[in-house]
DNA sequence: CTCAATATACGATTAGTTTCGTAAACATGA
DNA sequence: TCATGTTTACGAAACTAATCGTATATTGAG
């Protein structure tokens, strides 16, 4: 049993990841209008890369009915743990610390984020 | 006075980062070789990167001598920074606690980097 | 039914990345 | 000197990502 080798989303395909795993199923329309809001490009554009991506494994589609309709076939945690591990061995010398002190020294968490992170904290000390 | 636009490194050229930013000054022969530790790569490839980064203002060189040395011209931090800030954006929602807290979840941390994470959470929260 | 709107399919192009072969310059030791 | 090894420079190929034009199919309004 083969273990399915990790595609990595390429940044646009992760665009519409984002969408999708937002809104769980639409449709390419939907997904285009959404992007459309951000980022000046045309609907084939993003036709194809969801065709693309449906290729790879990386969504299903459900195209019994003419307008197909997609929806993430990798989960969100899956692709961010994968990617976030990436970043700790490549940029931070495998230490998530590193990271860590990085991403809150340089970006503002509110209370109750620092809250949650206490927690996690505490939980983590226990062991 | 234009702010100099942010170049993002590849993923081979952030390789060449990882080893200047431990080296400090390094030739084209010594980054190959470390590199050559972990991947097959020729030499010349190495080379034509270094090259390609060089006109791209990644790294700076001494060409006074034959053997040119290299040395990177973006700070770790502030490329550590950079790419951060694209993930949390693009894949975490723009919360960096979500990400913080994906990142202790999965990754262990010894009694010291929590301590140390925790000092900085003390810190924050005094704000 | 026919027309217009909207959908998918698909090919082609462009741009960027990575790779390496080959040539030319240069230093060094025999 | 001259042969050898090391270096840089350069061009081109292979590959990937992203974009869009055009063709074709399908639906629904009139």
């Amino acid at each position: 049993m083969a273990a399915t080798k990790y595609i990595k989303p390429t940044e646009s395909e992760l665009e519409i990841l984002q969408v999708l795993w937002t809104r769980g199923l639409a449709s390419v329309r939907e997904v285009h209008e959404e992007l459309a809001l951000t980022k000046d490009v045309g609907y084939t554009t993003t036709l194809k890369l969801m065709q693309i991506m449906h290729e790879k494994g990386l969504v299903k589609r459900d195209d019994s009915v003419k307008t197909h309709i997609y929806q993430a076939a990798v989960s969100r945690e899956k692709t961010q743990k994968h990617l976030l591990g990436k970043m700790i061995d490549g940029l931070f010398g495998g230490s998530s610390t590193q990271l860590v002190l990085q991403a809150l020294g340089n970006h503002k968490a509110s209370a109750q984020e620092l809250e949650e992170i206490q927690h996690l904290l505490n939980n983590l000390k226990k062991q």
